[in-house]
DNA sequence: TATTATAGTGAACATTTGTTCACTATACAA
DNA sequence: TTGTATAGTGAACAAATGTTCACTATAATA
């Protein structure tokens, strides 16, 4: 029951394309690439391999050929969107994400970040769009100037994109659009400031 | 953003069939699952998904319309960033690939994007940046009032931004920012206005 | 030797299937 | 009202594609 080379050649490239492609290659890709010049002769092996339980088909359909076993993917490290950040949850509570973005999160410069999505037009200054979807790198403090998500304890209980002006003894928090008076906190209400990250990517879809 | 009834059902269905079956419906499946008639309706709706972000597919090729997310992460292909597509040359010219980003380009709604970076401020109104990465979907044509990468032959030498506004017998390229005056083009030099593909998404990095 | 399993070529067939075009209809907003 | 987005029907085209038949060739084995 072993595999000929020419058959694990062909279980290897079909699994390789399914991975990078997402669809199964056909007769023909698979003779191309192998540079035959005949079907029949895939065919015959690709009913070998069905026959020895590792290919299955739906007979006639169009890119059915398939693996039967679910090869292990391991994935790489993906880019989880966190829509909502629950006042006082840590951040990397798993139970919030929406959405896994097939993107290295390191695209970004540095791994553990993570997105939110943007809402409202309070950053377009900024050029940030409502739908965007905002790259936050993990820290508990920023520069006077940078962008980041923050919540703000009994004020704000979700994370939201502001520019953060650090002053003596007080937190500016801004928004880019002169449409909105910046949010000051004094003194003992400058401890209830909480940031989440640095903005450090932007991704938009569906334009 | 948001997608209509019908849309999810469709959108399910087949995130069901690939789960179950391995292989992703055809069309006339779809339609035979719905109790549809026509092709065409289900074909619309396959693009409208398409356009969101939730399908990708590689034209014409037999069921390969599949989920971008929410399913399974089985795609890998990256992105890559073409600077600058000198005159003449087709867009798949490998040679000019800058940067590959650890995106699949699947993201965008369909594999073979590409990206570009974007220079100069002359599509701030839709709140694209200097720096930023715009990705384009290759195509030889686009809709009426839609963003796309456009080359003219004789007048712009690399690939620009624009919005591509179609009048009887005149094509005209707007720029999102008032300092910029529209080029227009009539008769026989509409000829020469080259449509190198759409502007799906965006990624900004470095912020 | 004869037999068997495996590979490959070449041609052809029949379907499946993605895609497009031209209509119609409905809901909703400007 | 007009326009726009969404759905649906019906027909048709062109290409992709699985499958089969008839051959040849090579290596291993009984």
């Amino acid at each position: 029951m072993d595999l000929t080379r020419r058959q694990k050649e062909i279980l290897s490239f079909i699994q390789k394309e399914i991975e990078e492609k997402g669809i199964s290659p056909s007769v023909r890709e698979i003779c191309g690439h192998f540079g035959l010049k005949s079907t029949s002769g895939v065919h015959r092996i690709l009913k070998a391999l069905e026959r020895k339980g590792y290919l299955a088909s739906a007979p006639g359909k169009k890119r059915s050929w398939r693996p039967t076993r679910l090869q292990g993917g391991l994935y790489k490290k993906r880019l989880s969107v966190l829509g909502q950040i629950a006042a006082g949850l840590p951040i990397d509570a798993q139970e919030e994400v929406l959405e896994e973005l097939p993107v290295d999160s390191g695209l970004f410069g540095q791994e553990g970040c993570f997105g939110l999505y943007v809402r409202g037009d309070s950053m377009t200054g900024l050029h940030i769009k409502d739908g965007d979807i905002a790259i936050i790198r993990p820290s508990r403090d920023v520069e006077d100037g940078e962008v980041a998500a923050v919540m703000v304890e009994g004020v704000i209980s979700e994370a939201t994109l502001k520019i953060v002006r650090k002053k003596k003894g007080r937190v500016e928090l801004h928004a880019a659009n002169p449409l909105y008076e910046p949010l000051v906190f004094e003194g003992a209400d400058a401890e209830g400031v909480k940031i989440l990250g640095r903005l450090v990517g932007l991704i938009r879809r569906g334009i």
